[in-house]
DNA sequence: TTGTATGCGTTATCAC
DNA sequence: GTGATAACGCATACAA
C-alpha cells in the first residue's frame, strides 16, 4: 500500500511536495503539481485519514443518529445529510439508536471515539440522553445539531419546523373546502409536535369562529394503529365529523381504512389529512393531502451548520425553523383521477 | 483531552496496562484493572480510533453502499447491518450512490481513504462500478460483500435470494386460488431479478400444463409507473387476466391504481401480487400479496460474513442465497378485513 | 505483570 | 520550492 513517501520517491520530489498538492494548497509549480497527481495515478495512492485526522486533529467524519431508518421519515432527512457531506468530502456515520437510551449512549461513545467533527442528532422523540458526551462535544468546538427545538446550550444548534402553522394550516384548508365539524386524530400529549399541531387546530377554529367541540378531539398516535382507535372513537360520536386532522400520515392511513370499513368514502363523507408527507402520501389510494416538511432541506441544511462551526468555532448555536407546506391530494379533494398514484 | 499516558500516570501503572484493559487482554489483576476503569470513568478517558487503527492497521469501520436510503429496499437491509455491526463494535460509513457511478466511484475513493475494514455493496440494480477500488480492497484481504449474485472475485461474497423459486411461488399462489390467465409485469430484462422471476412464472405454468400466453406478459419497471402502464396493457386485452404478477410492491401498488380506476375490483375482479414486501404492502388498501425477502437477515449475515473474513482473511467468497416467503394478503384472497391495515 | 523503544502515515515548523 | 525533525495517540516487540 502506497504510502507518501513511495509517490514522493517516485515523483523526485518531497514528502511535503505531495502534501501541498493533496490538499491544494499553493506554491506549487503546475509542472510538479502535474507531475505529482501522475505518480499518484499510477501507484493507486490514496492518502491515510486516519493518519491525517490523528495529526492535523481535524477530522472529516460526522456522526449522525436517527431512531428509526426504517422509518420513512428519517431516510428524506439523512439523503439531504448524505448529499451535503458527499459534496464536501465528509462521511457520515449512520447510527440507528431504536429510540433506546442504551444504544444512543453507546453509539455516542463510539462517534466520541472516532473522533467525528460534527453531530446531527433526529433521534426523534428527541430525548437526547448521554447529556455528558453531547455537552462534551460541544464544550470541546465539536458541533451539534438536533432536529427538534430542544435547547440548552449556546452553541448547540436546532432544526424545527413550525408545528403550529401546520396544525393550522391542515385545518384551514379543510374549512376552506366546507367543512365545519372537524376532528383531530393527536399525537402523544408529550411531544411538543403533537401539541402545537392542537393548538394550531384550534387558532384555526378561533379564527373562523367556529367553536371547538372536545368530542372532536381524540387521542392517537404516530402510528396506523393511532390512526385507527382515533378514527373509530370520531366515527362512533352521534355526530361525526366530515373531515379528520390526523396525527401524520401513517395516522391519517389508518383513518382512512376505518372509514373506508364503515362504508365511508374519501374524500366525500369524510376527509383526511395527514402530516409529515412521507413518500406513501402520494401513493396511497386516495393520495392523501398532507403537510409536508423540507427533509431534504432539513438534512442539507443541519450539515452545512456543522461545516459552518468547523470552520469557525466561535458560531453561535439557536434555533433554525423551517416552512412547511400544505400539498393537496385525494384525501380532501375528490378529482377524477382519484385514483391517480403519483411517483416519486 | 485526555490520552492514555494521562491514564497512566492518575492510575500510576504504565501505559501498556491501560491497553490492555481496555483491549480486554488478559494478564491484568482485577484489582488494577478496576482501578484504571476508575480513572478511565474519572477523566472521561475516551480511547483514539484514529491512532489505534493507525498503528495495529486493523479498522473497526465498514462503509455500507445503497442505491437509494429512500427506497424502502434498503432500510431494512441498512438497519440489519447497522444492528450487526453496533453489536460488534463496529462503525458504518452510509453512502448513497443514487445509481449513479461517478457518485460510486468517488464514495469507494473515500472509503479507502478511511482504511474502511470491509464493504458492502447493496447497490441494488448492482452495476459495480470502480471495479479497480472493489478488486484491491479485495487483494488487500479487505473482505467485500455483494447484494445479487454477482461475483468475478474468488473472495468475494454475494449474498442472493432465489428470484427464481419467488416468481414461481407468485404465481403457483395464483393458480392454487383457482387463477387461469395471469399476467405478469416484468422488470427491466437488464436486471438479473426481473429475468429470474420470469423463468418461475413460466415454470409455474409448465408444472400445471397451462399455455403460457405471450400477451399476458408485458414490460413494465421497479416502480408504480411501471405497474401503471403495465397494468393497463393488460387491462386492455380482448381477454384480460383475472390476476397479475407486478414486478415488485411499488409496481403492484401501480397496477392496483389502475385497475381501480377502470373500475375492477382487488381481488375480486382481478388479484395482485407484488414482491419485497415493503411496509407500504401490509399498510396499502387492499394490502398486498407479496414475496417477502428477509432484508434484515440479510443484512446482519453481510456484516457477519465481512467480521468473518476480517478475522479469517484466508476464507474464500462464494454465494449465500436466502430464502423468499410468500405472504397472503387482501389483493389476492378477499377478507372480511380486507380493510385492515396491519401495523409494523 | 511492567517499562522502554520504535513506528503507523501524516502534518507542521523550522531553516535553507 | 526542499530537507530534516518532531509530534499526533496508540500498539507491539522486547527485555526486565
Amino acid at each position: 500500500m502506497a504510502t507518501m513517501t513511495d509517490v514522493a520517491k517516485a515523483a523526485g520530489v518531497s514528502i511535503q511536495t505531495i502534501s501541498a498538492v493533496i490538499n491544494g494548497k499553493s506554491g506549487i509549480s503546475a509542472a510538479t503539481r502535474e507531475r505529482v497527481l501522475r505518480v499518484i495515478e499510477e501507484l493507486d495512492y490514496h492518502p491515510n485519514m486516519l493518519a491525517s485526522s490523528l495529526r492535523s486533529q481535524r477530522s472529516t467524519t460526522i456522526g449522525v443518529l436517527v431512531a428509526s431508518i426504517t422509518n420513512p421519515f428519517f431516510p428524506g432527512v439523512v439523503r439531504g445529510i448524505e448529499d451535503a457531506a458527499q459534496r464536501n468530502g465528509y462521511s457520515v456515520f449512520l447510527c440507528n439508536t431504536d429510540d433506546d437510551p442504551a444504544k444512543q449512549n453507546s453509539y455516542l461513545r463510539l462517534l466520541r471515539r472516532h473522533r467525528v467533527g460534527g453531530l446531527i442528532a433526529a433521534s426523534g422523540t428527541g430525548s437526547v440522553d448521554g447529556q455528558r458526551i453531547v455537552e462534551y462535544l460541544l464544550d470541546h468546538g465539536v458541533p451539534v445539531v438536533i432536529l427538534g427545538n430542544r435547547q440548552g446550550h449556546p452553541r448547540m444548534v436546532a432544526l424545527t419546523v413550525d408545528d403550529h402553522i401546520g396544525g393550522y394550516d391542515a385545518t384551514a384548508h379543510l374549512l376552506d373546502i366546507g367543512h365545519r365539524r372537524i376532528g383531530i386524530i393527536t399525537g402523544p400529549p408529550s411531544h411538543r409536535e403533537a401539541k402545537e399541531r392542537l393548538e394550531g387546530y384550534f387558532a384555526a377554529l378561533r379564527d373562523r369562529s367556529i367553536d371547538a367541540d372536545p368530542d372532536l378531539v381524540v387521542p392517537g398516535a404516530f402510528s396506523t394503529a393511532g390512526g385507527q382507535a382515533g378514527a373509530f372513537q370520531l366515527m362512533s360520536l352521534v355526530a361525526p365529523p366530515t373531515a379528520v386532522v390526523a396525527a401524520n400520515d401513517l395516522a391519517a392511513i389508518g383513518a382512512i381504512a376505518v372509514a373506508k370499513r364503515l362504508g365511508k368514502r374519501v374524500p366525500e363523507d369524510v376527509a383526511v389529512v395527514g402530516y409529515d408527507d412521507i413518500e406513501m402520501a402520494a401513493l396511497y389510494d386516495p393520495p392523501i393531502t398532507t403537510i409536508a416538511q423540507p427533509l431534504y432541506e432539513m438534512g442539507t441544511t443541519a450539515l452545512e451548520a456543522v461545516l459552518e462551526r468547523t470552520r469557525d468555532p466561535k458560531l453561535e448555536g439557536g434555533v433554525i425553523t423551517f416552512p412547511s407546506r400544505l400539498i393537496v391530494r385525494g384525501s380532501t379533494v375528490s378529482a377524477n383521477t382519484s385514483t391517480h398514484v403519483a411517483g416519486t
